[in-house]
DNA sequence: GCCAACGTTGGC
DNA sequence: GCCAACGTTGGC
């Protein structure tokens, strides 16, 4: 059964020992993705007091993946908007992902959270649509699997050391949100304290699974209603 | 295809 | 545990 392979991030070198905790380790840089994943309160009855005991969640999530043919060990890893609507119940695990802060951010994702589709590594990159957590964190099979080019012979079947989640398509933007059009904002924002200030699209350009905050999710969304700019 | 950004590896 | 070399991401 074929299934889609999202190209994501990293090797299946990438040493270190399983983290347990909500947060993987990270090479020293501070910036913990735990802090990152900043709880975003969509609730308005819930305070900023609100102990959440460590537990901060975000609320929206971009997802990278690449929609033109890419090669990777021999497999093309190309998986577009589209070629998700193609699935079965137009859902997917998101596999391959092979970076410890992308994986942390996939073992905090919770059902029915919403996520941005964004297209990386191709002609117009940018956000393409909506979809949906449909199943938490599970165990990645790719990372068992000799003939992935997301296998990790270091991790074991006993303690797996990579993560999938499933997604399901929503929707698609109602127009197609271009990285040009984001970083226009981004820019501006930086000097005007806008919602797009912080984008971590921007501030963690590499990293293929992204939280992002209500505000953020909220701009973007604002966006399909104007004129691209 | 180039190359900046940045995560990972490994020598010391 | 530092840090230079290396490898990958991903825009342009």
């Amino acid at each position: 059964m074929p299934r889609p392979r999202k190209r994501l991030a990293g090797t299946a070198e990438a040493a270190g020992p399983d983290n347990k905790g909500p947060e993987g380790k990270r090479p020293k840089t501070k910036n913990p993705a735990g802090a990152s994943v900043k709880v975003v309160n969509s609730s308005p009855q819930k305070t900023s007091a609100s102990k959440n005991c460590g537990k901060n969640l975000s609320s929206y999530w971009l997802l990278k993946s690449e929609p033109e043919s890419q090669l990777e060990k021999g497999v093309d890893v190309k998986f577009s908007i589209e070629d998700l609507k193609a699935q079965p119940k137009q859902t997917t695990c998101w596999d391959g992902v092979r970076n410890y802060q992308a994986r942390n951010f996939l073992r905090a994702m919770k059902l029915e959270q919403e996520a941005f589709f964004y297209h990386s590594n191709c002609k117009e990159p940018g956000i393409a649509g909506l979809v949906k957590i449909v199943k938490e964190a599970y165990p990645d099979h790719t990372q068992f699997e000799k003939n992935s080019p997301h296998y990790d012979p270091s991790s074991k079947e006993d303690s797996p050391k990579w993560s999938m989640v499933d997604v399901q398509f929503v929707r698609m933007m109602k127009r197609f949100i271009t990285l040009a059009e984001l970083k226009t904002h981004h820019q501006a924002h930086k000097e005007t304290g806008g919602p797009l200030k912080n984008m971590a699209l921007f501030s963690h350009q590499r990293l293929s699974v992204q939280p992002l905050t209500q505000e953020e999710f909220d701009f973007i969304l604002s966006l399909e209603e104007k004129e691209p700019s």
